[in-house]
DNA sequence: TCACAAAATGGACAATCGTCCATTTAAATC
DNA sequence: GATTTAAATGGACGATTGTCCATTTTGTGA
């Protein structure tokens, strides 16, 4: 049995963790201090060197932690739908555009964290490999899209339309990111489709191109 | 006359300027402070306040200079070339991809600051000037396009082709941000063109999809 | 060449940063 | 209930932050 202690050791890590995102979201990382860690946290000052050994990995970590929430979100829904391949990018598509996923505090951490990466291995790290999942997701159900269409090069064309798609998404959460209030997520759904079904009319329609309730 | 004067003002307030863009560029904004601006750009430690009153007001400048910077680039482009819808379209995407604008500085720049942007209302107002300038061009090109090619809806889909072709665009430079030394230019023009080859077969193909020498 | 003023300097300053550890608290064990 | 010890506390610390101004420098006009 795990003891009250370290429940509550590991309860406190959480918070740390917590008052990390929650500070990144509202008010950016040059103003995420120790002192409004704690303070969010409700803990003392030296929680952060006990638990993380400094702020830096504390950061790092509610990086980590992020991005895995992300991938896990998006995994959790594949499971709840069928395994062909465009039942897949239909999933990623509109899961990627829910509100669940694209809201107003996921995108203000992840470009916060964003700006930052360059400079910091770390956050780099965990936002590659979020992007390196998410990528190979859409890569392996385009692939066997491209394989089912018969057309020649299919290889190529699943590559591409990976990379189309998953650059439009990002765009998506940029236009997201700079006006969430004004920001249509049917019009934003709309295009992406209008992109999947130009490539592979006989998989994707507009039909598919609705919000995730 | 300028006189002597005044143009060495000058100068150095766009040396702090640059110093600024060096600095975020090379080492995040978190990083740049005010010792290390000042040591950049080689002046004493009073010319922030002297010239700006503070470093935010510097920060915001820098911010500004920057987003006209792009701008500026693009529209140059423009009277560069004929000026049908496509020749636009063409230039803009090609530019857009250019190593001119799409560099290691310029990227590492603009997603450090959209990381402050939510949280510095002049950051992102200046985003948000650069972002409808180029909107504003992309569409009036689509709209031309859509217009001749006899479609119904002519502005529904001038605006969905505005608003898909700069979120892949946005995208690519997201690919490049992560992956400066993988990322294939040709591939990520060759991808853009695609989709514009599919929404307007007679505008658009893929002989258009060169680099911009 | 001299007097004036605009521009630039660089250090003083309080405030805040992140780190670290001596001390206190409280869960676990006997 | 007493003892042990892991966990948590909170303040001291030096380093660094951005601001500001008394002083110095230097181009300009008399």
């Amino acid at each position: 049995m795990t003891g009250r202690r370290q429940e509550i050791r590991e309860q406190n890590r959480l918070s740390l963790i917590q008052a990390v995102l929650d500070s990144v979201a509202e008010k950016g990382i040059s103003e995420t201090s120790v002192s409004e860690i704690i303070q969010r946290a409700e803990l003392s000052r030296g929680m952060i060197h006990l638990h993380f050994g400094g702020k830096d990995n504390l950061v790092d970590e509610a990086a980590r932690y992020s991005s895995e929430q992300y991938y896990n979100g998006i995994y959790a829904l594949l499971e709840t739908t069928g395994q062909t391949g465009q039942e897949h990018i239909e999933m990623i598509v509109r899961g990627d555009l829910s509100e669940a996923i694209l809201n107003k505090k996921n995108v203000s951490i992840w470009y916060a964290f964003r700006g930052e990466a360059r400079n910091r291995a770390a956050i780099a790290a965990f936002s590659d490999t979020r992007d390196a999942k998410l990528r190979n997701l859409v890569f392996n159900a385009f692939a066997r899209i491209a394989k089912e269409a018969e057309i020649e090069n299919p290889n190529q064309v699943a590559r591409d339309a990976t990379h189309g798609t998953l650059a439009m998404l990002e765009g998506m959460w940029t236009d997201y990111l700079l006006h969430p209030d004004s920001f249509d997520r049917n019009e934003a759904i709309r295009i992406v489709f209008r992109f999947l079904s130009t490539m592979f009319p006989k998989h994707f329609d507009l039909s598919g191109a609705q919000l995730l309730e």
